[in-house]
DNA sequence: TTGAAAGCGCTAACAT
DNA sequence: ATGTTAGCGCTTTCAA
């Protein structure tokens, strides 16, 4: 069974010419050398024949460029993220590149191990969405000089990065409830250090700091119940509006708040920050601010393609709208 | 900013040494080799100092291996195989391989191409879950060597694959209704081709066979507003039990239940095929079938391992339970 | 203790 | 119209 694999060499010996001839042809530029038809078909016969399959490696080896970019996704069971990642292959395929993704699982230590891994494999550029710190991952950074393109999470003002203004955003969204709150509920998912949870955050907290609403934060902490006696606490001090911040943990809010017969939209409103697939479905219907995924995923992949052709130099910050959906939760 | 990449012989010369010295040491065998402590600090040293990575294709190609494996996907962005790949990646890692993973989008031609890429990198072994039919990837398979797993979808009685029995479990689910159907509704998804689904459906069929149900079968055909007036002629013609299988069609299906308002589970009742992270959250709870995904993930990785290691020989099917889980619509 | 050299499979400049 | 040959960066055997 683990015969091995054949080689140009193989080939070579066996239509009696040499392996450089047979790597033209194989290239399709038999012509180009005037390599004559009919060993051109001899070679491809054989080819066909032997199953031949060129050995990437030592192409690559070769001519110093893989064709391949590295993909860090931070949680490819988050829809939002297995969303971005089709989007991100589909393009990089359309541009002649393959896509070498990898699932960090949100774990600061086993990003940098696969980063590395990456790194290792010669991938000609990085998209990233990072759960660590930019500064956890400069040195990692430094040891390549390969493009990194940051999606979704953004690195630092160097570094390329294509993703929605989560600060700007969340605080607009407090303005979408359809009554002012009274008192605001913010929950966040459980790993909440991200960037991107912090500044939608910030973004609520200003809203609420201008239109003097109270406003209180809940950490989700992967226990349903404990969630639940959270949200029960607030909901008996009077809370009457829930943002959750992104849509795995608005499942959970809605569940509770379902638990405690919260009556939806009546007398508590409800928005997610981060769309699903399910919302639409749910009853009522539930409200959420639509991040631009495919949208991030085009432009991360443009910007990887502009880096590439070195036409462009890194720093570009690209700031995507999100468009909020309002179904019947709000 | 295209430098180019530090390698064993820039370290070797700075240092004053061969590369192969260089090799030994960076491979922790400098001991083995005799190396002297003061030369083996030194070439450390210089290789942090200049962030020297090692080329993995130039060793690869040397050795023959790549301690990676391929994994083709058929939708990243449906949840079940998404947890699917995630699981897959942590094994593998754990098992100190390194994760391809490629989406083909349920696209036959994408399939063949991305099978064919992933061929040409000398991955050590494929876990796939094929969009195609066995036949047309038997070509491709034998252009290579290497060991192959179907997970999910099976490919032949000669190959390996880990997944569920579809028939016997779509058989089983047709009792799990809380009130013997009437007359039965079974949703498939638009690509509904798939051995999976093909064995879901005749597995229905067979049920209602038994217990003389009368059935009707309805393609899912992407466009929400014909498959609801699909189901509003099942409606109208009596239908009271409703079959999705999958866990996107079953969205689709409640919708349009939903739309005809449809009383859940009083008048209509519902099943889903493949359960969905946000079934229990719905009102009422969505009942369905849970595939063991994290198992079949598991147990793929575990068959990969030992085919790598040539201890088993091809063929093995492994077949896993799922498990009903009763929420409110059923 | 360390170095030299071969070779993995492929490409491309240079010969014939 | 085709062959020869020199590497790409690394590992490993054999030699010194």
């Amino acid at each position: 069974m683990k015969e091995k694999r054949v080689s140009l060499q193989d080939i070579a010996d066996l239509v009696g010419v040499s392996k450089a001839t047979v790597s033209f042809v194989l290239n399709g530029r038999g012509d180009e050398f005037n390599i004559s038809p009919k060993t051109q078909q001899l070679i491809k016969d054989k080819a066909k024949e032997l199953l031949y399959v060129p050995n990437f490696f030592a192409r690559s080896l070769r001519q110093g460029t893989t064709k391949t970019i590295g993909l860090v996704l931070a949680d490819i069971s988050n829809t939002f993220y297995a969303e971005l990642c089709k989007t991100i292959q589909e393009k990089l395929h359309d541009k002649g590149y393959n896509t070498f993704i990898v699932n960090t699982n949100e774990d600061l230590d086993l990003e940098k191990t696969l980063m590395r891994e990456l790194i290792q494999r010669s991938i000609d550029g990085m998209i990233i969405s990072p759960c660590n710190k930019i500064d956890a991952l400069i040195p990692i950074l430094h040891e390549t000089h390969i493009p990194v393109v940051f999606a979704d999470r953004p690195g630092d003002d160097q570094a390329d990065f294509v993703g929605v203004d989560n600060e700007k955003e969340a605080q607009k969204l407090i303005s979408s409830f359809s009554v002012t709150p009274k008192k605001l509920v913010v929950i966040s998912p459980k790993t909440d250090q991200v960037e991107t949870i912090e500044k939608r955050q910030e973004g609520a907290r200003k809203a609420c700091q201008l239109e003097t609403i109270p406003v209180s934060f809940i950490h989700d902490i992967d226990d349903q119940d404990t969630l639940d006696q959270s949200i029960k606490k607030e909901l008996d001090a009077g809370a009457d509006a829930f943002l959750a911040l992104n849509n795995r943990v608005a499942f959970k809010t809605l569940a509770s708040l379902k638990r405690w017969n919260a009556v939806i939209p009546k007398n508590v409103r409800f928005i997610s920050f981060d769309d699903n697939e399910a919302f639409s479905y749910m009853n009522p219907p539930v409200s959420a601010l639509r991040q631009p995924v495919q949208h991030i995923g085009i432009e991360s992949v443009e910007r990887m393609i502009d880096r590439l052709s070195e036409k462009k130099t890194p720093g570009k910050h690209l700031l995507l709208s999100c468009e909020f959906i309002p179904r019947g939760t709000h």
